[in-house]
DNA sequence: CTGAAAGTGTAGCCGTGGCTACACTTCCGG
DNA sequence: CCGGAAGTGTAGCCACGGCTACACTTTCAG
């Protein structure tokens, strides 16, 4: 980047160039990618919940993400309103076929993150750390790189 | 899969395991890590306008964020506020010292995770789209496992 | 020197994701 | 069968990061 100085500020004709729409694509979808990623923790842990405990209630999925009930009560409705989940009052949480799809792909991109972190050397608690925040920027075009390079190595 | 049905609600004794705070402080971390994550992408921005364009302007790094003007006058005032940025009216905005430490250390984070990614088979433009959300997860463990694995490969 | 355009700042709105506080259900032990 | 504890739900608060709308500065072309 840089040449023009790039000053003056008045009349309407000033720049004209194309600028750079480039950046500014890639913060707005970092940008929303973070915001489907408290969905994908909460149905990846529903998920785990229902198939280790036999049911995924409010007060045990708040217990594991480290918050309040109320805020999971939240992020479950969020999650009813996104037709990922069902749940009826005082019964426990359960997701829609498409909940379970979106858990499965999440707990296999996790898994793979992961991998692959180890696989460079990252040590495990660390890589566990990361892939946490991680997972979630992760491209399918990425995903298929790293699934290569695992396979390859 | 399977074990105990963990049924029960009632009284006080029920379990007594540790449970598991593992869970809880990484989705914590997580969660922190991405509040940090704006300042970082402003800092950036405004080190890499300072010093390509010579100032560093409200509209300028709103338009290359990709956001209104005004959200970026108030992502301005919380890195001020952070003790990261200073700017008086009307007039451009600087870095701190502190902020330029962080701007550096942002940028070198960026182009070893983009460097990685590249390494894996990851294509460019993939490779930079996602660094953009990756970026902000990366421990410094695992950063320098990344630079490890670039020197050795 | 002046006027209008561009840039800047401020106010107010929304949705999200935290929280606490409080009311209501459920369910178990006695 | 009944009481209380744990779980659940709801309301209301806050900060954040978006936005639009509008008022005010700055700066440049005439």
């Amino acid at each position: 980047m840089g040449s023009s100085p790039a000053r003056k500020r008045g009349p309407p004709g000033t720049s004209a160039l194309p600028e750079e729409p480039t950046q500014a694509r890639r913060f707005g979808k970092a940008r929303s990618a973070q915001s489907a990623a408290l969905l994908e923790d909460y149905a990846e842990l529903i998920a785990d919940l229902l198939a280790n405990a036999g049911e995924a209630r409010p007060t045990d999925i708040a217990r594991r993400l480290g918050v309040a009930h109320a805020t999971a009560v939240k992020a479950i409705a969020r999650l009813k309103r996104e037709g990922l989940a069902t749940a009826r009052p005082y019964r426990g949480v359960f997701l829609t076929d498409a909940g379970q799809r979106l858990a499965e792909r999440v707990r296999a991109r996790h898994r793979l993150v992961v991998d692959v972190l180890r696989a460079l050397g990252v040590p495990a608690e660390a890589a566990e750390q990361d892939a946490e925040g991680i997972e979630h920027h992760v491209s399918d075009a990425t995903l298929a790189a790293f699934a290569r390079f695992l396979a390859e190595r």
